[in-house]
DNA sequence: GTCGAATTACTCGGATATATAATGTCCGAGTCGGGCAGG
DNA sequence: CCTGCCCGACTCGGACATTATATATCCGAGTAATTCGAC
């Protein structure tokens, strides 16, 4: 899976935490990570379009979140950074060679390896959009109570 | 994911139909898909060393199945073509910036979006694990039950 | 006719190219804020 | 001093390189069947 996920939620995580009126640009989101701020820009602008973040240009511009925390799935994030294309994509080989001298209706029914595979993958969609980015923030501010501060602290700078 | 994992567990089913007392070399199995031949023997030889098939050199040499397909799980497959480690590898971006400039206890948890990624996969692999090929096959064969003569027929030839 | 050894053809296995996608960089369009001149 | 306009700087957005990975190919090492000759 591309790096450019975990980037997005972290991303989504501290557009939270840091909780500003004014929009948040991408230098310093980059800069908060150690990350190379141009190809940072590509995936923040793939969350817009998939209306999770929101763009303001210009002068103080910069992103910011669209919606709550508790209503941005795991699975929001994965489809807007990677596409909704399943990770296993059947090109129906069995059609070939031996399968194109055998009659149609042994067709009739779908690639039931297509279909193994695609209960899997449902299993990890629905894990996906079972936890919000709130959960995850719940879960880390469980243990490090003061973390948000923190941040701010070092982004006010 | 990389195609390898269909191409690899269809010729595992294939093998099963076959169902030869001799192995199979890939040039009949690239033949039966029409698969680039070499490519499709460098998967294969990923499930060789996965000790899914066995493989035999010389003449009248070729793969056969290491095991019955009831002890061949899905999650067996991926393994042999994609490897061992995780989808979502977490690279510890909260460590850097705005993280190094943060007390050390903060990280003494493990970084919850990763749990968060983690346990979403491993209900993927839960899934891939608890498919056998011969689920598969069965499956198959409950609809088309002359599955098996059929493509005897054809790799007769 | 039978046994044995050399030969030959066939197979896998890994080293080597090519194509595609992921990663990274750069420049232009647009917009807001601030400065400056005029009233 | 207040108001309106102009200029400049900062931001996103997408077009353009570069690198890594997946895909595809080729050739050599090894093995077993086969053939040929000798006994």
């Amino acid at each position: 899976m591309s790096e450019g996920v975990e980037w997005a939620a972290h991303c989504c995580l501290l557009l939270a935490w840091l909780d500003q009126d004014r929009p948040v640009p991408t230098a310093k989101l980059a800069a908060g990570f150690e990350l190379p701020p141009a190809y940072l820009n590509k995936q923040l602008q793939a969350l817009v379009r998939a209306e999770i973040l929101t763009s303001t240009p210009g002068p103080k511009g910069g992103f910011r979140l669209a919606r709550p925390l508790s209503e941005i799935t795991l699975m929001d994030v994965v489809t807007a950074i990677e596409g909704p294309e399943q990770a296993f994509r059947c090109t129906e080989i069995r059609k070939n060679g031996a399968g194109a001298a055998t009659p149609e209706r042994y067709f009739a029914i779908p690639c039931q390896l297509d279909l193994a595979f695609g209960a899997a993958e449902l299993a990890w969609r629905k894990a996906l959009a079972a936890q919000t980015l709130a959960d995850v923030q719940a879960a880390a501010e469980a243990n490090t109570p003061s973390l948000a501060d923190n941040l701010k602290g070092w982004y006010a700078r």
